[in-house]
DNA sequence: GTTAGCACTTAAGTATTGTGAGTGCTAAAA
DNA sequence: TTTTAGCACTCACAATACTTAAGTGCTAAC
């Protein structure tokens, strides 16, 4: 895919250790400090020599003349397809995660956890995009007391939602049921992204028939339904703590930039194919995004494709790290929507799928 | 209760002025700004000598000697306890207040509303601390799916919390009907602070009767209660635009000092008989919290005491607007958690209960 | 009691100089 | 041909001195 430069391997050998001295320190490097760090067998002036020859072939770049060398969008990509090597989880992250992330609560709620330990373990803030090509195929309406009504969505691809609707009016078991059928006829097969059209459809066919109640259960449906892209700002006191936002104003443009939905979107648009995809930099096409990078990871149940994760920070960030994070969760996540069990004592496996 | 020091009109109509410029510009306010802005008819001479007795008495300080006055933390208190005039909100955050908090999910969820739209409107950190002294009156148990069953807790004090069990093993309707009595008998009157331990006495108690099924049940109810002041953080960003802030470690320490939920606590322990009570810099207790200004609600409905919103924020907070924008809510949300009609076109306003 | 006038203080902004890290190039060594 | 020692050069950053403007407190006159 990837046209691979011809790099000897003292050139690689730079490059990555460019590459990861710089992710560590985020000050750029400079030749005395790979020969003595990196136990490179050559003066600093022979590096001084291929270094001024990887810049110029695009991989490195100089912040100003005196300063040693960062590396470019092209050094990264290089770094993250050829030179990486894949890094296994520390126990303790491990641990956290196993910990923490519990599937308790509705889809939204296991999202939300992931993006908090996510953000927690990267410091890096973290966001969620659910599919919403995703349909509708199931609603139930539990009465909990006579102005307290339980409204509970399933989707097509298995997530849950649900949501409480309080009512102006006391409602009869007959009514609810009859409801419940109305809802199910009309909604189910929507795609989430339709359904506020689709409910407001309903309100207008058959708001006559049940009076508030109706409206009141439509409503409640739509506003937890609004809570969308919600989980975005996870994690952000984190970045205070990255050098790359040690100004009070880029802390201001970054936050505003990804509270914008629209960047985000254009974002996490492409590379639709891989389930993790990783772009750099100036790869991203919206100009604001040029200094950072996104990776994601679509998040699947039973290969059912039930939204994305996606982290968002300095182009310096730890791609392996990331990166085994992002898969270990992934991991672990097909297994917790399925079970809660992992965590205590497993006593039947028998009753798992056995594919592991 | 306080003791009304002896200002004339002259000193209160100063201080006043100094209180309220230094609110708007935080910058310190000189003598000339007085004449000027704030129409006093004298010369700024006058006014130095006005202030310098004022500083004297404790009531404006000196950053350095050659800049204007701030208002001292006995300042503040006394324009807030004798000067201040109460303000109506304004129009634009009326409007956003009634379209954005209405009643939707369960009593956490509405908390958060309140939380976010205080947030947004004052531009400060917000915090809720629920009631923890209230207890479980109610517990329901809804089978959703052969392995997905609902669970909803009532409160003594109309609170309402739902979670969504994830369960190992099906289950029939009979075993949850046996559940549910369980832990109606055995939760009924445990107050929330308390059920942590009061769900493991279940487990132990009757674990054996039900197998995986009441643990999958405990521990989802034990992770949804765990979620308690999560609400912390809320606009957070917001504090990025205050110049008190204008320093990368001012914000990093403000986080941590809010994080810290011991601080919290001991904030907002005091003055338990007030409804609305303000704690200005140096009055609180915690060291930490001696340049900051607290401000918190008890919210309640029907009397009973849910919970507790506190606004936090530099001592130089517009004590006008927060109060009244809390006030506000304070009114509205006791309607709202009754009712949730009041942003559609109110039909028949007989089923209110007409005290306003 | 009030105010004009003035000397004084100080933070903050601007200009100046010094320092050190790191480079590129050249010429010699391997 | 490749590597390296040596050196002049560049430039960000820190430290220092200089300037400015805001605002005061005090005194003496109104």
């Amino acid at each position: 895919m990837v046209i691979v430069m011809n790099l000897d391997e003292r050139k690689k050998k730079i490059l990555s250790s460019v590459v990861e001295d710089y992710i560590e320190s985020a000050e750029p490097v400079g030749s005395k400090t790979l020969v003595e760090k990196y136990h490179l067998d050559y003066s600093s002036a022979t590096i001084r020599n291929e270094m001024k020859l990887l810049e110029e072939a695009g991989y490195l770049e100089q912040p100003h003349v005196s300063a040693g060398r960062i590396p470019s969008t092209k050094g990264y990509r290089y770094y993250v397809d050829n030179l990486m090597k894949e890094r296994k989880l520390s126990m303790v992250d491990i641990n956290y995660i196993d910990n923490t992330i519990n599937g308790f609560g509705d889809t939204d709620a296991i999202f939300e956890q992931i993006a908090d330990v996510v953000s927690k373990i990267l410091s890096t803030p973290t966001v969620i995009t659910k599919n919403n090509t995703d349909t509708i195929e199931n609603i139930k309406v539990v009465k909990i007391s006579d102005n307290l009504l339980l409204i509970v969505l399933m989707s097509k691809n298995g997530a849950v939602k649900d949501c409480i609707a309080k009512l102006t009016d006391t409602v009869e078991d007959k009514v609810i049921e009859q409801m419940t059928n109305i809802l199910n006829r009309d909604l189910a097969g929507t795609p989430i992204k339709e359904l506020h059209l689709a409910l407001n459809n309903v309100i207008m066919k058959d708001l006559q028939a049940f009076s508030n109640i109706m409206d009141d259960v439509v409503n409640s449906i739509k506003y937890e339904m609004s809570k969308d892209m919600k989980k975005l700002n996870s994690g952000m006191e984190k970045i205070l703590e990255k050098p790359e936002f040690s100004d009070i104003d880029k802390v201001k443009n970054f936050i505003n930039m990804i509270s914008t939905k629209e960047v985000i979107d254009s974002a996490l648009q492409k590379s639709k194919d891989n389930k993790l995809s990783i772009v750099i930099g100036s790869e991203n096409k919206e100009i604001l995004l040029n200094d950072y990078t996104i990776i994601s990871l679509d998040i699947e149940k039973d290969n059912k494709y039930l939204g994305k994760l996606s982290v968002i920070g300095p182009k310096r960030m730890n791609y392996a790290k990331t990166i085994s994070t992002l898969k270990y969760i992934n991991d672990k996540f097909k297994n917790t929507l399925t079970s809660n069990k992992s965590r205590n004592s497993v006593k039947g496996d028998n009753s798992e799928k056995g594919r592991r």
